[in-house]
Parts: C-alpha cells; structure tokens; sequence
DNA sequence: ACGCAAACTTTACGCGCGCAAAAAATGTTT
DNA sequence: AAACATTTTTTGCGCGCGTAAAGTTTGCGT
C-alpha cells in the first residue's frame, strides 16, 4: 500500500481515475455518488489512505463540522460526566466535539468563546460560569454562533436552555426530609459560584414555606470551585461551635455534601437515619460520588442522560435548520429522588 | 467601532494603512514588527476587531499552534486535574489546547489520534490507555506527530516518556504500613485497564520480599472505569466471605479505596489506626477525592504539577528543537507519603 | 548631510479545495 | 431504440493567507 504518496486530492483523483470535483463530492457525502464509484473511490483509499487537508477543506465553507462543547469546570466530575455524554452524541451525529473548559475563570471563558470563533464551529454547547460570566462577551459570540445553554441559564441569551427543575427537586427533597423527620436546615455557600445555587437557596425556602417552616440557612465563607474543602471547613466550623440549626441539613450540592460528611465523620457524629444517628444529611445532583460516600448520601438525581440529549438535540435542530426555530426555548428536567442511607 | 465590515486581511490592509506581508508579519509574531507600526495596526484593530482566518494560515503551514492532549479517561478526577494543569501550561507557552478523552475505549483512541492528524498539531501529550491501547495505531501516529506520552508508557512509543515511580511510591506505602501494624494485603482489580497497576502489583510483592514477608493479594472482578463501583463490590463480597488476608489494605489506587471504604462503613468496620478500629485502608494517588473520604484516605501522592510541567516541557523542548532530541528520555516522579487517618 | 541596515511596499505566485456551468457519459424508462 | 434523468467530467475561478523577490522608505549613527 501506499505506492506513490497522494499529497492532494488532484493527485489522488489521478490514481484513482476519477476526477476531483466528484471526489470533493465523495468526501463531503459519500452516499452522495453512485455506488459504484464509491468502490473505487474506497478501493482506492486503502491502497493510499488519502485524506482531504483539514483547513483546506474549511477554509470557504461558512462553519466547520466542529461542535464546541464549553463547562464552567471540567475537573468537576458532574461535568465532566455530562461532557462525555454529549461528546458521545456529537460524534454519533457526524460533528467533531471541541472540549473546552472555563476552569472557573470568567476571562478564561471570554477567551475560549473568543477563539472557538475562529473554528467556524456548526454549533456551541455552553455551560456558562452564570453570574461570573462575562456578559457581553457571552452575547456577542451567541450571537455569532448557533449556541444552547446547559445547566446554567444566562436570560435573554442563545437559541435555548436545557437544565433541570430545581423548584421541583428542591421541594422534591425538603418535602421527603419533612416527612421522614425534621425540617431541613440548608447549608451552601455564601457567595456561590454556580448560578443554580440560587435558585436552590429560593426553591428551599419557598419549599420550607409550602410545608409551613421558617427556613433555616447555613451559608459558609469559601471561593472557588473546591465544594468539598469548603463544605467540610464551614461544617467543622459550625459543628465545633454548635451551630447547626437542625438535625436534618439539605445541601445545596453533593460536593458540599461530601464535605460535610468529611467533617461530621471526624466529629464523631453519625451520619443517617437509623437509632445512635446524630445527624441526617442530603445533597443535591447525584454527583458521582454521592453513592460511595460514607453513609451513601440521599439525594436528588439530575437526569445527566436527559439533559445531555435533550441539549444536543436543540443543537442539531438549531444546526441544519438554519438557526432560529422560532423563539427561545427552556427545557427543565425534573429530578427524582435517591434514597440511601443518609437521610 | 466596526464601521465597514473587514473581511479579509486585505480590507484589514486598506483600511489600517499597512500592506497585507506586513500585517502577515504582524499576526505570526507582534514584536516582528517595529513599534510604531505595531501600534498603528493595534489602533486599526480596536476599531475592527479584524482576526486571521484560522483554516487559511494553517493551509501551508506545516503544522498549527495546536497541541493535542489525550487521556484515557476525562471523567476520571486524577485525569481530569492532570489535564487542567498541562491545559494551562500549553496555554502559557503560546498554544492551543485540544483536549480529547478516549472514554476508555481503544478504538475510540484510535480515532482521536487519527482526528488529531488533520489538525497538523505542533505536538501532542498522550496518556495512553496503555495494554488496551491499538498499538500500531499509536505507532503510526508517533510517527507522523511529535509526542510525548505521560502517566502510562508505552516501551519504545513516542519521544519521551514521564510519569511516576511505583517502585519507589509503593515501597514507600508499604513500608509505612508495615512500620505501623501489620503487613498489608494488596487490593486490585483482577483485569485492571490501567497499565500502571501491573507495575504496582510487582512493586508491592518486591517491597514485601524485602520486608521479609509473602505477598497477600485480594483481586477484585469488574471491568472498566468504575473503579469505587467495582472496590466497592468486590471489598463487600470479600467482608462477607471473611476473606480479607490481612487487617490492613493495600488498594492499587484511590477509587478502589474510596469502594473499600465505602463497603467497610456499610459493614459497619471502622477503619483506621485508633483503638476499635477494625482495619486500615491505604491508597495510592492522592486522588482529589481522598482527602474527603471518611476516613480521610492516607495515600501516597503523585506529584500532579510536576508530571505536568516535565511533560510540557519535554513537548515544548521537542516542538522548538524540531524534534529528536537524541534518544528517548524517561522522567519518574517520586510519589510522597500522605498520612491521614484511614492507615 | 551622508551612508547603511532595517523595515516596509509592491507584485506575484502558490496552497488545497469548494463550487459553478457546460459538456459528455451512463443508466433507466417506455 | 429513442427519450429522459442522473451522474460524471472538464474547465476554470475563487477563498484568505504565506511567502519570495525586488524596489522603496524609514530610522539611526557618524
């Protein structure tokens, strides 16, 4: 194999006796030629395993076949996990995934945003740091590139968001706590970085509110993206000065859940529902994590399957569409709720 | 600002008062230029926000700014860390990260690395998926890219090879733990995919042979990446079965343990070194999540800015010396003992 | 003011492919 | 076999930029 070296398609349509423009077809869709050519034109390639130069190829179309895929903070195992999922679906649909991650910084988003520009990508999937964002850098690219959010809406930007129904999981969760003893107090972070942990701090005491409880609310100093070193801080903190409002505390996520837990394990206090249980703890998302953390920590599930689709699907449509299907879409996914033996 | 539309670097050219090769100049390498037509051109640039077309300047060029990191598994917080650090570094020398997962699965590999080729990247960091890996495919990719593999090696693959010293970090756990109480057992997966854990399978037995003592070793069924589901079950079966060899617990990583402990709490041993304290659980990594086990995990790090900072160092040296610099270069790390309370 | 090197401009070609239009070949239908 | 539709070939331009060569300007030292 690999006789002669094929440096373009000219000369590749040259051992291949066929001419360039219905290669150019073949490559752009091979079922777009009749299949006898292709066979030749396949047969061809593996004797030379020609390949069209990438930049080449981009360099007059409008976008490439690229797909950006853009996280806050892909250390973060849920995101990560939700960037393997979309990854996936983006590959099956025939586009090139571009992993990109914020690592929490704003100025390190704008430029992120700012050089996927470049690669004329078909499409972004973003999920923005949220508040931290850099606004107008955020709208300016949407309004370059087809983009749907995920996770973590910025209002009035994009073509669509895709997340979940954090007023339904939060009452879905406070709502069990209720019943299988204490009302929860919430514990979070004081200046969260993550724009859910709003609408959570909301949801619960609106749920709090429903179930007739005055909330009860735990914020912890901290920033940054480590949730467990600042949840275990702030709960080592509030344990030793004996600060805990309830017995039952509902976390605003699992990260900081883990690190409560990291904390109430070295205070000696016992963790679940049973008799000799000191404290009930639950979290939020169906982190990773959550089902091997000691007790396994009840908590309320985002659905990572959904959203992942739900989110590259608005894209895809978005994509061969034309963009704007009309008005901005929202799409929350309800949460459910895991019981373990936490709470 | 942005009055006319520019589309080009000739419109740039016109409009900016400066001739296209100048400007060409310009964009490769700012300080090419004298200073005060840099700042005429940057003046320009405020005003019409004018930025090469990426597919054309990579055209003719022999290969991009882009350098390619390759991971086994992104999902995988120890991946996910090492990424983020090597992601910054590539940044901070000037070039583009292209991060990419192989989400454990070789053909998926295979195909990254040939995606990878058309990009022309100046190089590429790979952590290969190593036993499972296609190796006539990393082959022929190391061929045609530089590259320099980290944290999983592949003998005589690539131009350089950094990781870290399980002979020395093993040793070093095992020591500790034989110096404490008793000999540990060796925790690990039957089939591991990582290629890393044969390596500490025979450090382990050579550093209880010098210790004077046989090896105990516990393997564990379950295939995959789900490292704490599949120490988690197997330590659970093992607990039931009594079979545990020894009190004290070697795992071959941090996730197993995290399943270890997360069985042994279910069990209701307390694992640690005080009194009533039924066993001690060691890991190896220091995994992000281990300090916030509970116990809190005691583990031998690896030096995750280190392994970063040679690997982008050797690429960098690589990129800029066009490559073979000499014969290929092999970096150990040395792993440190991290003692918390689970051994 | 002179001389010279560095920087810039002008001109022109090439990269590898997309794409359009017209002509030719091939395949299908009646 | 004729008529038509589909596919392929031929021809040729264009994309946006890199780059080389030759000529011109600029800056700086003496």
């Amino acid at each position: 194999m690999d006789d002669a070296k094929v440096r373009n398609m000219e000369e590749f349509a040259a051992v291949c006796g066929i001419s360039r423009p219905t290669l150019s077809k073949y490559f752009q869709d091979p079922g777009s030629v009749r299949a006898s050519t292709r066979e030749r034109i396949e047969a061809a390639l593996e004797r030379h395993d020609f390949r069209p130069n990438l930049y080449a190829v981009n360099q007059n179309r409008r976008h490439s076949k690229a797909i950006g895929i853009v996280v806050p903070y892909l250390a973060d195992p849920f995101f990560a996990e939700l960037a393997r999922n979309i990854e996936t679906l983006v590959i099956d649909a025939g586009f090139r995934p571009i992993l990109l991650s914020a690592h929490g910084d704003p100025a390190h988003e704008a430029d992120i945003l700012d050089g996927l520009r470049d690669l004329k990508p078909a499409g972004v999937l973003l999920a923005p740091l949220g508040r931290a964002s850099d606004r107008r850098a955020v709208e300016a690219f949407c309004a370059a590139v087809p983009t749907v959010l995920f996770d973590s809406n910025l209002v009035g930007q994009a073509e669509a968001f895709i997340g979940s129904d954090n007023d339904q999981s939060i009452a879905l969760i406070v709502d069990h706590l209720c019943d299988t003893g204490e009302p929860p107090a919430f514990f979070e972070m004081a200046s969260p970085v993550n724009p859910n942990a709003f609408k959570r701090r909301e949801a619960y005491a609106a749920a709090m509110a429903r179930r007739g409880h005055a909330p009860m609310t735990l914020q912890v100093e901290g920033r940054g993206w480590d949730f467990e070193a600042i949840g275990r801080a702030g709960a080592l903190k509030a344990i030793e000065a004996r600060a805990l409002p309830s017995d039952t505390i509902l976390c605003s996520n699992d990260r900081l859940a883990v690190g409560f837990l990291s904390a109430a394990y070295e205070k000696g206090l016992r963790v679940g529902v049973g008799a000799g249980c000191a404290l009930r703890v639950a979290g939020h998302d169906d982190h990773p994590y959550a089902r091997f953390a000691s007790p396994r920590l009840t908590t309320v599930s985002q659905d990572y399957a959904a959203i992942s689709r739900a989110s590259a699907a608005a894209l895809l449509n978005l994509i061969d569409t034309g963009r704007r299907a009309g008005r901005r879409e929202t799409t929350l996914f309800a949460g459910r709720l895991v019981r373990r033996e936490s709470a």
